[in-house]
RNA sequence: GCCCUUGUAGCUCAAUGGAUAGAGCGCCAGCCUUCUAAGCUGUGGGUUGUAGGUUCGACUCCUACCAAGGGUACCA
């Protein structure tokens, strides 16, 4: 797949190493007859460093050569031709064991790191191609809890995932601002609302409304059918109704866009259910054009039962819509105007039978874009007895979260770094770093069990310390720009002595200290920086930003025992410009790869 | 009832159908006159829920069962 601009640009002599798996296929496909795309899936890395960088069993090949694979692997391993990247393949029983020629590796990928920048790790892969992605989608006039910060972190990230692959990249914020909840609440405030209340802290109000309205239907069973009715009249256009549903709306999200600035959250779009009512006509109509639609018990029902799904409610006997006739009206409004490639809904997992069904409806109205619809679920944060409930009161805001996490940090540095400048700034960056990848460093699939000792563990498997490591080698680099000039200089300084190096060493091809890099933890590190980019096309591949997030533990891991194995300053000189290099690569590659997944990392923590 | 998801070390979790299933936390023992100890080194820890099946090869795919969670017509 690799296209041909990049394939002329990697035999230049100023090679760009972009993705070393992908050179290892081309080199190795033609010898197997077998397509590069299906090569470059079996190529592996292998159990251990010892073994090899890459892998490719022979297995594969056992039935369609009619060998055993121990003798394919030994027959590659001659055929395969000198290159100037590897130092040898090997057999070794039925593997064909591909070993990187380090000081090639080193000398070209560290320069093409600190040349690209943050631009490192970014390609072109999905040029032309268009992904919309809708997540967050927090529930106006509900508070943000952390139920909701996994639809906002996960997709947050798969935002600029996919933007660095070159993807052009629509977000939107499908708001919950329609439904019956409104009519709850309509309810709730005219019977005991207070304006100056709501004014004075509108979501919080909200939802004590909320809470207030669930624990007097216990008591008045005529409430619900009062707050559909109040739906109804405000989908109906009712000028009081309508009238606080805008107070309530604009209120709300003035203070969720206060938490998306927070985490450094960006839409392109927050068109929310409301913005869809009036297509609702149209779009049921279009329904039963195609003989999706049947009465049922006063209700219009999309009956699905031949496709193995349940009946599906398109609208109320009271003519309301429900919010798959919403979702669906925006499915086809948004592919009229983005023609998207590919539309992800990061949602949780207990909708899955709502995207079925939605997915199916719209290919039975003759849409092939259906196909390109993905459901991106997610599990549910709970709690050790049970689960959340915005209703019962049960939620934990994540504002708190946040400012907990944001506090914590704060005393941890003040006790271990009493002189940095602004303890604040970094504080936050860390608290809000230790939330966000908690988040999405486990299988997005799997349910969360919400816990502060775990939220509030700062070692370990987590953003803190991969920021720890990158703040270590901004500290390191300070240190070396301080020495060459004499005096100390300001944040990320460390950049004019990495220019420096460059200047000297580089002459195109490559650096001149690349072969003094010869220490297991150092020829580990400058491999695994190579694999940065392939990590990151299979998070955007699987929409798994875990998979960047354990990159980077790994990452910071190794410079982590890099650092307490070999000195950088006190190394003799050559040697400690080639390590300077090195360390200006992890450093690029760790700041890159939060930037990916929306978490900003200090030069001093 | 039916459908979906999950089940791996004491706990929380990793692991492209591939080589000896790995990390973190916790426990214990070491390492700060040396670039930030939010770190590093070492020790111990496993019938991958159970039983079958597919495959040269299964934590991974299929079937059944068990357990937990979610969903299942007027909420989202």
């Amino acid at each position: 797949m690799l296209n041909k601009k990049l394939q002329e640009a990697s035999k230049d002599s100023d090679a760009r190493l972009l993705n070393i798996k992908k050179e290892i296929t081309l080199l190795l496909a033609p010898l197997t007859g077998m397509d590069p795309g299906v090569m470059e899936k079996h190529l592996e890395i292998p159990p251990s460093p010892q073994l090899g960088d890459y892998a490719f069993p022979c297995y594969v090949l056992a039935r369609s050569w009619k060998k055993a694979p121990t003798a394919i692997a030994a027959e590659l391993a001659a055929a395969v031709e000198p290159v100037p990247f590897l130092e040898r393949a090997a057999a070794a029983g039925a593997y064909l064991n591909f070993f990187l020629c380090r000081p090639y590796l080193a000398a070209n990928l560290l320069p093409e790191i600190v040349r690209d920048g943050r631009q490192f790790g970014s390609s072109d892969e999905g040029r032309g191609r268009t992904v919309v992605i809708d997540y967050s989608a927090p529930n106006i006039a509900k508070p943000f809890g952390i139920g909701h910060l996994r639809s906002t972190v996960i997709g947050n990230a798969l935002y600029r995932l996919y933007g660095a692959c070159g993807y052009r990249v629509v977000g939107i914020n499908h708001l919950g601002d329609w439904g019956t909840q409104f009519g709850k609440l309509i309810v709730a405030y005219r019977r005991f609302g207070d304006a100056a209340l709501l004014e004075e802290d509108p979501v919080q109000y909200l939802y004590d409304l909320y809470v207030a309205f669930h624990s007097e239907a216990e008591k008045d069973s005529q409430l619900e059918e009062e707050a559909r009715t109040w739906f109804r009249k405000l989908e109906t256009g009712d000028p009081e109704a309508v009238e606080l549903w805008a107070r309530f709306h604009s209120l709300s999200l003035k203070e969720f866009k206060r938490l998306y600035d927070m985490l450094g959250v960006h839409f392109d779009s927050y068109r929310g259910e409301s913005y869809y009512n009036n297509l609702l006509d149209k779009t049921i109509e279009l329904a039963r054009s195609k003989g999706l639609a049947r009465e049922s018990k006063g209700a219009l029902v999309a009956d699905l039962e031949r496709h193995g799904l349940p009946p599906c409610l398109l609208r109320k006997k009271d003519g309301g819509a429900l919010y798959i006739t919403r979702d669906l009206a925006a499915a086809i409004h948004r592919y009229e105007q983005y023609r998207f490639d590919r539309q992800l809904y990061v949602v949780g997992s207990e909708q899955t039978l709502h995207f079925q069904q939605l997915f199916k409806i719209i290919e039975l109205m003759g849409f092939p874009w259906a196909q390109r619809c993905v459901h991106v679920s997610f599990g549910l944060i709970h709690f050790k007895d049970g689960r959340m409930s915005t209703r019962e009161g049960r939620v934990i805001f994540l504002e708190e979260v946040l400012n907990r996490a944001v506090e914590l940090a704060l005393d941890i540095i003040r006790e271990k770094n009493p002189t940095l400048q602004d303890k604040e700034k970094a504080a936050r960056m860390v608290g809000h770093g230790a939330v966000i990848f908690g988040d999405l460093v486990n299988d997005r699939v799997k349910d969360i069990e919400f816990d502060w000792d775990k939220v509030l563990d700062f070692s370990g498997e987590t953003a803190p310390y991969v920021q720890y490591s990158h703040a270590r080698i901004c500290s390191i680099l300070r240190r070396a720009a301080a020495g060459e000039s004499g005096d100390a200089l300001e944040e990320d300084s460390g950049v004019k002595v990495i220019e420096d190096i460059i200047k000297k060493d580089f002459k195109g091809a490559g650096f001149t200290g690349a072969e003094l890099l010869t220490a297991p933890e150092e020829q580990q590190l400058i491999i695994t920086l190579s694999r940065f980019q392939e990590h990151i096309s299979r998070s955007v591949e699987d929409c798994r930003p875990s998979y960047l997030a354990r990159y980077l533990v790994e990452t910071a891991r190794e410079f982590n025992k890099f650092y307490h194995s070999c000195p950088v300053l006190s190394a003799p000189e050559e040697l400690k410009r080639a390590r300077l290099l090195l360390v200006e690569g992890v450093r690029i590659v760790l700041w890159n790869g939060l930037e990916l997944l929306g978490i900003e990392a200090p030069s001093e923590m």
